[in-house]
DNA sequence: CAGAATCCCCCCGGATACTG
DNA sequence: CAGTATCCGGGGGGATTCTG
């Protein structure tokens, strides 16, 4: 089940950004929203950057570019340059890539599923605060 | 197993933002890293906020301030206000928030397994750029 | 103790133009 | 086609101060 040494765990279980840089680091990179995105893109298989630019709704060239060098960099993602002319690109997940992919799809899976769920927490959250916050959960002592 | 309807699973394979306005926004949500140190350090037990505050290593009273609110208006956690004096709240997840902690804790598990890897490859890809990335992936035809 | 409010800097990221 | 280079505005987020 728990297959990290006790001392991994310790490690980790200090939530000290400086203890995990890595962690914090992959994490914040999922911050941009686009790498998400990109990477359930290739999950589908090889993509040329402007298939990528295509799909990816809304997102600029600029952002497109500096999100699949960060992934690149960090070896979920590999680049592979055609020479031909015009000039031909294509990305795809690396196997560190399609294993990283499978926690990224839970989790959008998640959200999606439960969509519904965080609509309706938000729509009385924001009632209440209308409200005064009469409606908050409030424990009054002596 | 998929009990997504098939409209649903239509929707969000379009990966655009705007037909999926929740998933962007939760995972945009991730993105300041502080939600999900702060998810996995509910886990443990409801938390006071100075509580969060010592343990979220650097971290400003601010963005906690802030980090809450959002996850508190998600639905993920339940924010409990003791009218002592001095004051006292406390904060711990929801049923919602439990169950948004796995996959937020397989994600980062999965960092962590894996970082000896991504830090490899970061130390070879920024190798490669000063060598003029002579040694990326390239494919000549013609 | 648990915030709210204010100031302010930095940098993320969009728009546009240029190149091999 | 697949980028790079430059400009630039808005807001994320830290530091500090004040309050119930």
């Amino acid at each position: 089940m728990n297959t990290m040494s006790q001392k991994e765990n310790d490690a980790c279980r200090s939530y000290d950004p400086s203890k995990c840089p890595t962690v914090s680091e992959m994490l914040s990179r999922l911050g941009d929203k686009w790498s998400v995105l990109i990477i359930m893109m290739l999950r589908e298989g090889p993509k040329r950057f402007s298939e990528l630019k295509r799909e990816v709704v809304g997102i600029s060239q600029r952002m497109l570019t500096l999100t699949l060098r960060a992934l690149e960099r960090d070896g979920v993602v590999r680049r592979t340059v055609f020479t031909t002319v015009p000039p031909s690109v294509e990305y795809e997940l690396t196997d560190l890539g399609q294993s990283f992919a499978e926690p990224i799809v839970a989790l959008g899976t998640w959200v999606f599923r439960n969509h519904t769920l965080i609509q309706k927490a938000r729509a009385e959250f924001d009632a209440r605060q209308q409200d005064g916050r009469a409606g908050q959960k409030l424990v009054r002592i002596a």
